[in-house]
DNA sequence: CCCTGATTCGC
DNA sequence: GCGAATCAGG
């Protein structure tokens, strides 16, 4: 007679103590697709942790990385922050092995709240003509018209917006600005540094 | 200090 | 697989 010997794995106790907590959040499939669109989108993995709501922006992160998900890269330097491929000295308890950290392509990563409130503020305040603003994703952009690709021509604006995989995808199609691609507000967007805007707003919030 | 993403490792 | 802790960098 053989007796059964039960071996305790690494999924088992995950299964374990995942069980035993009652605000246990698990990855269910519509909640990574949400993440791998934000993701997409460019959102940062805190306002993504914000949206889907019971994980912290390291849970994020971290099952960006297991899904293997591109990463970002930084877009004329003015975008995400770069890590140095190895690290100078191991911490207490840290083994010194960093393996180089792959390059990848990625989209250029949308302004934060704080930098959407300041870009408002500007656009309403210097506006002279009426525009009407509209929120699409985590970007307030200037009335599009919504162009496809064929639709652009010297005069209209090319900036994207949306996913590009997805169907709603488009152009903003708004009069371009004389010797831009953009109009007048995605030519800001396009050429100020993000940091210089949250800066900007920082400022304002101070007062 | 704020923020960002990247990585490691105990669970 | 999960995510807190911890890192480097803007």
């Amino acid at each position: 007679m053989r007796r059964i010997i039960f071996v305790a794995t690494v999924s088992d106790s995950v299964f374990y103590a995942c069980s035993r907590r009652r605000d246990c959040m698990n990855w269910t499939d519509e909640r990574v697709e949400k993440l791998k669109r934000l993701w997409a989108e460019g959102l940062s993995a805190s306002q993504i942790a914000a949206q889907l709501g019971g994980v912290s922006r390291n849970a994020v992160i971290g099952k960006v990385h297991r899904l293997n998900l591109p990463g970002r890269v930084k877009a004329g330097g003015t975008a995400t922050p770069t890590r140095a491929p190895k690290r100078p000295a191991a911490p207490q308890q840290r083994p010194a092995s960093f393996a180089a950290r792959p390059a990848s392509q990625a989209p250029l990563r949308q302004p934060r709240p704080a930098d959407i409130a300041a870009m408002q503020d500007e656009i309403e305040a210097s506006a002279s003509e009426p525009r009407i603003l509209e929120t699409v994703g985590n970007s307030v952009v200037p009335m599009a018209r919504r162009l496809t690709l064929t639709e652009l021509t010297e005069r209209t604006c090319k900036w994207p917006v949306g996913d590009p995989l997805k169907d709603d995808f488009h152009f903003c199609g708004a009069e371009a600005c004389d010797g831009s691609p953009y109009c007048k507000y995605h030519a800001r967007m396009a050429y100020q540094p993000v940091n210089e805007r949250r800066r900007a707003a920082n400022a304002v919030a101070r007062g």
